[in-house]
DNA sequence: CACCCTCGAGTTCA
DNA sequence: CTCGAGGGTG
């Protein structure tokens, strides 16, 4: 790029930064049908109706768009194919029948009524074609008499470019085809791409040697397959064929054969797999819109289990009669549809990084973010882990960046559009001193990266986070008591002072507590204040409502009456009930409820089940603790330290003044109670999706009753994995593992009857 | 010294 | 649910 030209496309990125993405869209297809038209007359007129440096600003304003929103990139883009770069690189081949794009859809409602309309212009029922989308390089291939005589890009759509030389080194692709069956010319359109893992060793590859990192797998084929080898040293050349020998092809199209011994899409499949052309794998024939929409959906969950990228699913029409009857519009065919899935990456603006503090006073950086739609959900916000990290990424506050969502759920920003930088970001620097309470942050020990808030007894946000954690699943199971309640416990706008200073005294709330407390009112968008009037904050409670005529509990001499007739609110009354019933569960909860650093559930169940109450572990030593099973030096230092605190001897203290039972009723002491000789003794089971007939807590708690282990990970020492619906990579990693697999109903058998029931049943034959 | 496992954190969904 | 960090165990 001439220096003229970088300074258009950074001229041009910062305009373009600010436009909501429909108008993004809508000018990317202006300028799209620009360049087109400036092409077709350049190679179809032999005529130039626009100067150079008029062309040139095009391209420019299309690339920053499509850095700025990938997904608007279609497959068709003049910023992939002829005069990208100068045009006159490769040479143009008109295409023997035009290449059509497909018109998208992007919902369910929408397909089927794509597939509605396909049958009643059709006048009935028609099967569909459903193959997989994939996200590579349109490819048309042209043999005569059996023999490839060219290869080209898609361009756009009736000029293509000629890559012939750089095809013939693909492996998938070949020279000839098999049989005579063929006639005199093929031309078959098909997709190359990049499976998945070979873009990644790509990219490594082009890392090690300093070269620019492809976006996606499309454009890297883009890029693989347009490399020019005059000029490249050999060492490149090398490099480039090793590349091109792990493009693939698969075909998905024909054209330019007027009479078919075949009368189906899927047919034309057959005979080209026939002839030696690799076909895709993934395809099936539908016979009803809602099987086709079955097989959307299906891969819709299942993107990442296929070799490759795919974007969408393609869907076309079986009978071949019924293509020319449905006809096609001026861009594309009516017998076709393609679905495209949410993208899974996007780019969006990075408009600050927060420092928030967590339960264990660890100060995490986050990146708040324009909010975006990525793999079908709005994200906001990413963690960014530490300092490290966000200096890792070379991400800067005003930045924009790429953001996906790791495994699919987790949001992750993977780093800046260096391009789009306008000189105003600025880098981001960690605060010294807690967000929160203003404590100096330091690292726990000397070397440690992360920074903690020192201040564990009185940070708002620790003390915050503790509550919330006592209520958490893991820890007492309290309903009601959640981020949002926590928060109101402990750091209210009125009263001044909390209820809950620490959580020493969450278990002595009264209902007058709860009902005195008001909160700000915050915007939901925004996260800050809402105001009133006159410029006062909002604020309400959460534990009162207005009292209603109607209201069976309705009391005229009720104890919160002098309140403009409030009445405590039926979240408030559930918290309390629950507070009083979460008083006796089980030891090892209240011990997990306690916050020690390094005691989740599974050692806090070893550890209850030896000592049998707090004030025996509280009492035991350092070794005393080592002892137990699944405890060593630094979890049994982690207890010793933690009740040498003043503070948190309180906490077990008040708690126990208050009613909670933080002894196993009928335990002997420690050393004592040890469940052995359960039917699941010395197995370990793993328990993933949902089974039929037990909770989450429940299957694990079935395992541990039987004596079997219940572990949280699928290793090659695991057992059993007990897998239902929505199964993830557990279930996954067992099949790697082949690890036995069973279903709920066997799941139930094992925890009742042990594995030996199981084969009996396995051998009794209810197969078939 | 390898594993293998648990902990802890952030996030979104039903 | 997934990742990194770091503890526990053979």
């Amino acid at each position: 790029m001439t220096d003229a030209a970088t300074d258009a496309g950074a001229a041009a990125g910062a305009d373009i930064a600010d436009l909501p993405l429909e108008s993004a869209r809508a000018e990317a297809v202006r300028l799209t049908e620009l360049i087109l038209g400036a092409r077709d007359a350049y190679y179809g007129r032999d005529a130039e109706i626009v100067d150079d440096a008029t062309y040139d600003a095009w391209m420019h304003q299309l690339e920053a768009i499509e850095r700025l929103h990938p997904e608007l990139q279609g497959q068709d883009s003049p910023t992939l194919s002829v005069g990208a770069a100068s045009g006159t690189l490769f040479a143009p081949v008109e295409h023997a029948e035009r290449m059509l794009s497909l018109d998208n859809v992007f919902s369910d409602a929408e397909f089927l009524s794509w597939a509605a309309k396909v049958e009643r212009d059709a006048g009935r029922r028609v099967h569909y074609l459903c193959e997989l989308k994939i996200d590579g390089l349109a490819l048309s291939l042209r043999y005569e008499n059996g023999r490839l005589v060219s290869a080209a890009t898609r361009g756009d759509g009736r000029v293509g470019e000629d890559v012939t030389d750089n095809v013939r080194q693909l492996r998938g692709i070949p020279q000839r085809l098999l049989g005579n069956g063929h006639p005199a010319l093929v031309e078959v359109r098909g997709e190359v791409f990049f499976n998945v893992a070979d873009f990644v060793s790509l990219n490594a590859y082009q890392e090690t040697m300093g070269d620019r990192l492809f976006a996606n797998p499309r454009n890297a084929a883009s890029g693989s397959l347009r490399q020019k080898t005059e000029g490249k040293n050999q060492r490149q050349l090398d490099a480039m064929h090793q590349r091109l020998s792990r493009l693939r092809m698969t075909v998905h199209g024909i054209g330019a054969w007027p009479d078919p011994p075949v009368s189906t899409q899927s047919g034309i499949y057959e005979l080209l797999a026939s002839w030696g052309l690799p076909t895709s794998a993934y395809y099936t024939v539908a016979d009803s819109p809602d099987a086709a929409d079955a097989f959307i959906q299906h891969y819709g969950g299942h993107r990442h289990d296929v070799e490759h990228e795919i974007d969408g699913i393609v869907v076309k029409v079986d009978e071949l009669a019924l293509h020319d009857e449905l006809g096609a519009t001026s861009r594309a065919p009516r017998w076709a549809i393609a679905y495209k899935y949410p993208p899974e990456q996007v780019n969006t603006k990075l408009l600050d990084i927060v420092v928030s503090v967590g339960r264990t006073g660890r100060a995490t950086p986050f990146a708040v973010m324009e909010p975006a739609r990525v793999a079908g959900s709005v994200v906001r916000q990413a963690t960014l882990h530490n300092q490290d990290v966000v200096k890792a990424k070379g991400v800067l506050i005003g930045d924009t960046v790429v953001l996906r969502k790791a495994g699919d759920v987790i949001p992750e920003v993977l780093g800046p559009v260096v391009e789009l930088r306008d000189g105003t970001e600025r880098a981001f620097v960690m605060p010294a001193d807690c967000p929160e309470c203003g404590s100096r942050l330091a690292p726990a020990k000397a070397g440690d990266i992360d920074l903690r808030c020192p201040n564990a007894r009185s940070c708002p946000a620790q003390v915050r986070g503790r509550v919330d954690h006592i209520g958490s699943r893991g820890a007492l199971d309290i309903e009601g008591l959640g981020e949002v309640s926590a928060a109101a416990l402990t750091q209210p706008v009125r009263p001044e002072t909390p209820p809950l200073v620490t959580e020493a005294g969450l278990f002595d709330l009264r209902a007058e507590d709860l009902f005195a407390i008001d909160v700000v009112v915050r915007d939901a968008e925004t996260g800050l204040p809402r105001l009133l009037e006159d410029g006062s904050a909002d604020t309400r409670s959460p534990f009162r409502r207005q009292r209603k005529k109607s209201d069976p509990a309705f009391q005229s001499d009720g104890p919160f009456d002098g309140d403009a007739g409030h009445i405590l609110s039926v979240a408030a009354t559930q918290l309390l009930v629950n507070l009083e019933a979460a008083k006796s569960k089980e030891l090892w909860r209240f011990l997990v409820a306690l916050n020690v650093r390094h005691v989740g559930p599974v050692a806090a169940r070893a550890l209850a089940q030896w000592f049998g109450s707090i004030d025996a572990i509280r009492a035991a030593s350092r070794d005393e603790l080592a002892a137990v099973e699944g405890v060593g030096g630094i979890i049994a230092d982690s207890l010793t330290d933690w009740f040498d605190v003043d503070w948190h001897r309180d906490i077990v203290d008040r708690w126990a003044a208050a009613g909670a039972q933080l002894a196993t009723p009928g335990h002997p002491g420690p050393g004592g109670a040890s469940v052995e000789g359960g039917v699941l003794e010395g197995l370990t089971v793993v328990a993933t999706g949902s089974l039929e007939g037990y909770s989450r807590e429940g299957a694990q708690q079935a395992i541990l009753d039987a004596g079997g282990k219940a572990a949280s990970s699928v290793s090659k020492k695991t057992d059993f994995v007990a897998a239902g619906p929505g199964a993830g990579s557990k279930l996954a990693k067992a099949e790697e593992l082949g690890v036995r697999i069973i279903d709920a109903a066997q799941f139930h058998l094992l925890v009742t009857r042990g594995p030996d029931a199981l084969d009996a049943a396995a051998t009794s034959g209810t197969e078939g």
